[in-house]
DNA sequence: CGTTAGCACTCATTCTGCCTGAGTGCTAAA
DNA sequence: TTTAGCACTCAGGCAGAATGAGTGCTAACG
């Protein structure tokens, strides 16, 4: 069951217009802003027939009409005009990133703020490990003569390190026999055995067992991917909207903002990269975000690194402009780790194949 | 030129009493809040004398009064309780440190979020590198065939590490090389004489040449204490402020908070350890925090790591119970730092000493 | 039959004037 | 020096009227 042309066009006019205004939208300013002359009782007819079909809401009887979350998501999937993307607007775009972007620890806070920069709206980052990272190599450094070591696994595109902190003493000669045979167990694959002929060997009671356990947890940990870290730019510009005058709204939403589990969590569910994912108000389900919306990407950084970044704004926020300045924030960032990082990847996958991908413009994700 | 005792008495009821209904406060409601029966034109006369001394302010004719700026000072510096705290809220406090406080790292985070779990109020946590670190040794890691590396640096209480990426090739036996080389120089204090002698010997144009370059960067970024981390909890809590509810003012706070390098600045020039620093509104200079308060401490957490907390509220805070939980925090830390973390100071100060310090209370920091 | 003009009706918002009450400053008496 | 009394100020709240944007319905029109 199609809409008919002519709805198709009265929902988008004022989809744009409440975008635009923020007030609800009324048939005399509808008929005034049209190219075909429609009166304003027709377009009247239309709206109660829209609002029938779910589409428009009244606040209240003398107002004019605002979408619903439905006419939201059928003027992203259907009604918006998409490439809005100006030239320039890519070339500022790819400057920018490859100012802001020197590593890979960086690319996240970057991306947030190039967006954020370019939509002046809440930008949100992440970097995950997809499958988790392969860990090469892994070495325990004494810090303070026995007490502290610090274990630095090596993988195959990043380091990282965490201090061990140590109940009983353990000599960094010791140590240095654990670092071989970790090593040994990790090139072997064999890590599940290390432990209990450690405990055979050493006793459960002793430091260095307590010490392989705390190493063995950080490399699952990392194997796994470990938490993605994530980066939120400019929730202060939320305030910046009508909707969020209203205090006790924005507390909700900044709040929110503040647990970067459920932010990561918000992120997770998206579709093949370089798609556009929209989600509108209620289909992020939590009851924080019932008005805002998320538009958001991934794009790849390493084999398997993946980064999302996306675009937080109330329900009423410009999509088009948004998925523009996605899709353009991919290209730049293909065009910079292109040149950057080439050598970081060793996917065979093309440039000139992803950026196809990513001007398909947003998915269809279902509305529920 | 000292103040009257009743003139204290009656500014710093007033005061208080601003602090906690955020109402300006008028001569009737002060009679009936005071023991000894004085009456309201008594105040009245006592109030518009205070005004002209500059301690209160009318926000229009028929309004009560309310504290300016000098007031807080002059309650902060000489008026109000000290020592409030709760020994069971001392204990509370250090549980959840104990809980929290795994390591280093997150000594900043707990910090942050014990405090304003106790205070509702945001808090801002900060871990600076008094005097840098001692950089002990450096390791150089392979990480894709030689044209990335981890270059990892171990001080004496931390390990850091940060990508290194080159434009050409050097092989890893080339810098396992420069790694006995740094090490060397770094054991002998004569990391200066390394890259001239590198010139010589391989040329400005070669990739260890490159290599040695960004490395010897990264140490002494490490050695002057590099940028300080800088971490803010419950932003949001600012919008549950009164003086907050208009947006804009709130607003321009929380840009202000986006900024970590400004608000490191305000925490820089805090007096000695374990002493509360109260910055009263202007004091603070920026204009964006006018309004706003800071009260904050710092905490030593290694022999040159130093800690440092501190509460941000709208000027009406409620000073004594921020100094308190400050006070108790410190303490908690102590104790906590005390039994986990002994094995990190070999300083000869001792716990007692440091908690009879911070029992002096608030720093009678000049207010300009 | 779809479209349009006209008209009565609704209702949030704004403005107006009025009132109230908290609070002040001044004066004169205790 | 303190207090009581009184006139005065002014923000905030409330009620009612005016405004105007917008709707729904009906009847006429092509």
């Amino acid at each position: 069951m199609e809409l008919p042309e002519r709805k198709r066009r009265i929902l988008k006019a004022i989809v744009e217009n409440y975008i635009e205004t923020a007030e609800p939208v009324g048939s005399k300013t509808l008929a005034d802003r049209f190219e075909a002359p429609i009166s304003s009782a027709t377009i009247r007819n239309e709206m109660s027939e829209l609002e029938e079909l779910g589409y428009l809401e009244k606040p209240h009887v003398s107002a004019g009409r605002i979408p619903s979350y439905a006419a939201y998501r059928l003027y992203v999937n259907e009604l918006m005009d998409r490439h809005r993307i100006a030239t320039g607007e890519l070339e500022a775009m790819r400057l920018m990133m490859q100012a802001k972007m020197r590593e890979i620890d960086n690319i996240m806070v970057s991306a947030s703020k190039v967006l954020g920069e370019m939509t002046r709206h809440t930008t949100v980052s992440m970097i995950s490990h997809t499958g988790g990272k392969t860990v090469r190599r892994c070495e325990l450094i004494d810090v303070d003569g026995g007490y502290s070591y610090a274990a630095v696994l090596v993988t195959e595109s990043d380091v990282k390190n965490k201090m061990i902190r140590l109940s009983r003493l353990v000599e960094p000669a010791t140590a240095a026999v654990l670092t071989t045979a970790l090593n040994l167990a990790i090139s072997e694959g064999r890590l599940e055995y290390l432990l209990p002929s450690l405990s055979q060997s050493m006793g459960e009671d002793s430091g260095v067992y307590e010490m392989a356990m705390t190493v063995l947890d950080f490399i699952r940990e990392t194997q796994q991917g470990g938490k993605p870290e994530i980066y939120i730019d400019g929730a202060a510009r939320l305030l910046d909207n009508r909707e969020y005058q209203d205090t006790q709204r924005a507390r909700e939403l900044l709040e929110y903002f503040s647990d970067r589990g459920r932010v990561g969590e918000l992120l997770e569910g998206g579709e093949a990269p370089n798609l556009i994912n929209v989600r509108i108000g209620p289909e992020l389900q939590d009851p924080s975000m019932r008005d805002a919306s998320l538009v958001f990407t991934s794009y790849q950084i390493d084999q398997n690194t993946r980064g999302i970044v996306g675009i937080i704004a109330p329900a009423r926020m410009d999509y088009a402009d948004a998925c523009a300045k996605l899709i353009a924030f991919t290209q730049a960032v293909a065009g910079v780790t292109g040149q950057g990082m080439k050598r970081l990847k060793d996917t065979g996958e093309s440039d000139e194949r992803r950026n196809q991908e990513s001007d398909r413009g947003p998915g269809r994700s279902p509305g529920r």
